[in-house]
DNA sequence: ACAACTTCGCTAGCGATGCTAGATTCTGAA
DNA sequence: TTCAGAATCTAGCATCGCTAGCGAAGTTGT
C-alpha cells in the first residue's frame, strides 16, 4: 500500500515537474521553442516519459493552461476586492486581466488563444477557469441594468480579450492601451454622464 | 524588353497562383495541413520554386493575409453604406466584421491571430488594412461624442476582434453569439436610454 | 535466496516538417 | 551552333511529434 502510494506521489511531482519546465520555456522563450526533446532534457529524462504523463504536446500546454486559469482568478479576485467602489472594481479588474497577458504572454496564449481544446462552455468547465469567469461576472454586476448578468459578462471578457491579444500581436500600439482601455470601461460602467 | 516583360508578368501569375493556391488548402483544411511540399505540389513546381517568391511559409501567409485585407474592408464598406441610420451602421459593421471571421476562419487567422509579422500600428501598413480601419471609424465616428474616434475605433475593434475569436475558438457559445454583439451596441451606441 | 514476472525508462527510429545546396535543364543571344 | 546565365529540380539537412521494442530495474512468490 505504501509502496504504491509512494510511486503515485513520485509520478505526480513528475507531472508537476514536467508542466513546470514546459512554462518556464515557454514564458523565456515562446511556445515554438517547446520541444518535446528540450522539454525531456530539462527534466532528465527521456522523451517517452512525457508521453506517459501526457496524451502529448497539446496536453502538455493544456496543463500549463490550467496553472494560468488559477493564478489569474487569484489577480482578478484580488483587484475586484482591493476596489473602492463598483467602478473601481470594473476597472481594476478589466486592468487587472490584460496585465495578466501583458506580463505572462505565453502562459495566456496557451490558455486563450492556442487550440488546447478544453472544454469552455460546457459542464465540465476546468474549476479555476469559472472562477476567473466568476469574477468577471462580480465586478459587472453592478453595471448590468437590465442586461443578462452572463452575457453582459462575457463581452467584457471579449473586449478585454481583444484589446489583449491585439496589443500582444503588435496590432495596437501599446502606448495608447490605457486610454483605449478607460474608453472602454466609460461604455460599461452604469450611471455614466 | 517584350520578353522580360512577359517573364515578369509569368512570374507576377504563379506568385499569385501560390497565394490562391495556400488560401485554398487552408480554407479547406486550416493553416497546419498547407506544408510546402502540399502547397508545391499543388500549383505543380517543386519546393524551393516558392522561396524564389516568398522568404518563407510566413511570407506566404502574410501574403494571404494582404489579400484578406481588401475583402474584409469591402464587406464592411458594404455593410456600411447599406445602413439607414447611425445605428444601423454601427451594427451591421460589426454583424458583418464578425460573420467575415466565421465566414473564413482561416483568413482571419492569417490576418489577425498568427504571428505573420505584417506592419499594424506603423506608417506603412498595408493599404487594404488601413481601409478596413477606416470603415470602422466611420461607423464609430457619430457614436464618438468627445472621445478620440481613432481610440474609440480601435477599442471596438478589439471587442469585435475579441467576441469573433472567442467564438471561432469554441471558447464562447456560438448560439448566444448575436445576443452578445447586441449588448456591445447598446454600450457602444451613442444616445442609448 | 532465487526465480519468475511486472513495471519502468531508455535507445533507436519513423514519417513529416521548413528550408537549402548543388546539379541539371532550359532559354536566348552571339 | 555554341555557350553563358537563368530557371528549376533532385536530394538532402536538421528538427519536429511521436512510438515500437528492448533491457534493466524492482516486486512478488516459492
Amino acid at each position: 500500500m505504501t509502496i504504491q502510494s509512494r510511486r503515485e506521489r513520485e509520478r505526480a511531482e513528475r507531472e508537476k515537474l514536467i508542466i513546470t519546465a514546459a512554462r518556464e520555456l515557454a514564458e523565456t522563450e515562446g511556445w515554438e521553442a517547446v520541444t518535446t526533446r528540450r522539454l525531456a532534457e530539462r527534466v532528465e529524462y527521456s522523451q517517452p516519459v512525457l508521453y506517459s504523463h501526457f496524451k502529448g504536446k497539446d496536453a502538455i500546454m493544456a496543463a500549463v493552461a490550467v496553472e494560468g486559469f488559477g493564478e489569474l482568478a487569484g489577480e482578478l479576485r484580488a483587484a475586484r476586492t482591493a476596489a473602492r467602489d463598483e467602478a473601481g472594481a470594473l476597472e481594476g479588474v478589466g486592468q487587472a486581466y490584460v496585465a495578466f497577458a501583458e506580463r505572462r504572454p505565453a502562459l495566456y496564449d496557451a490558455m486563450f488563444r492556442r487550440g488546447v481544446d478544453l472544454p469552455f462552455a460546457t459542464p465540465q468547465v476546468p474549476p479555476a477557469l469559472a472562477a476567473s469567469f466568476q469574477e468577471l461576472a462580480e465586478a459587472v454586476r453592478p453595471h448590468a441594468g437590465d442586461d443578462d448578468l452572463g452575457l453582459l459578462a462575457e463581452t467584457y471578457w471579449a473586449a478585454l480579450h481583444g484589446l489583449a491579444t491585439l496589443t500582444l500581436g503588435g496590432r495596437l500600439p501599446r502606448e495608447l492601451h490605457e486610454r483605449r482601455l478607460a474608453l472602454l470601461l466609460a461604455r460599461f460602467t452604469a450611471g455614466r454622464g
